[in-house]
DNA sequence: CTTGCTGTACTATGTAACACAGTACAGCTA
DNA sequence: TAGCTGTACTGTGTTACATAGTACAGCAAG
């Protein structure tokens, strides 16, 4: 089962509570390619928000290569592809990931406790890339 | 000399550009305890922005220890301390990762390659934490 | 073919964040 | 005293976010 949860009145808009939420179930593995995920408005009813707002996610989700849109069928997680130049990539991660960084040495952590923090969240994606085709 | 760039139009407010900015500054050893960071209004004329939204700023680096304010003087780096408990630092840095970890995954980085990377980001924060007390 | 789901695309509305302009006042320092 | 500093307002305009409601086309099961 493929769960979603949300807060209102916190500084992350909805819809990017979606869009991370469904990337972290992919990446986890979770979700695996092909599976379907909430429609629309299943979704909306469920979190009682606009339906709207999840279109608005998933059109995000698309834009990322991470779903794919099936007209008057559904959502499907998407096979993985390449969407951007690989100098992209590095430029994407480095902008995500520097303020991240900042702010951890920020909080008081040393360089080791982040590497060793990051190699203990990427853990979590070891299984989901290994235990793939069964 | 401590230069600020900012871009509008982008997903990024400006103050949050700055808070990112000051605090990269301060954590690579651009500047150091005690330092004086430019005034209010300096920086508001010369980023040919609002003084208020310097001033927002500011207020964020302060809540988040990084800078001190002292009446009719100025902004100064502020010496670290803790701010947060262990198990709050934990939390916000996990909020803050997981999600761009997800991303880096997304973007088709191995788990090794996301672990180069952090680890050649955090290198540049080498220098300010050995060459501070001469 | 009809029914009911699906994605998709609008218009319109209300709220909040962001940034601006201008003003004002208190503290420090030369 | 003069001129800088931080700080705190009020007011205004723009944009993002989310809502409500509607509408239409594609797919699939009855």
């Amino acid at each position: 089962m493929f769960q979603v949860q949300i807060t209102t009145g916190g500084d992350s808009p909805i819809f990017r509570q979606i869009v991370d939420q469904v990337r972290a179930a992919v990446v986890t593995g979770k979700l695996s390619v092909g599976d379907p995920i909430p429609s629309v408005r299943a979704l909306a009813a469920e979190l009682v928000v606009n339906h709207n707002t999840i279109a608005k996610a998933y059109a995000q989700l698309v834009r990322d290569g991470v779903i794919e849109s099936q007209q008057g069928r559904g959502y499907f997680v998407a096979r993985k592809r390449q969407i951007y130049t690989q100098a992209e990539c590095n430029r994407r991660l480095a902008a995500a990931l520097d303020p991240v960084l900042s702010e951890a040495v920020t909080l008081g952590f040393s360089t080791d406790q982040i590497l060793a923090f990051v190699a203990k969240r990427l853990r979590r994606y070891a299984d989901a890339s290994t235990a793939k085709d069964p």
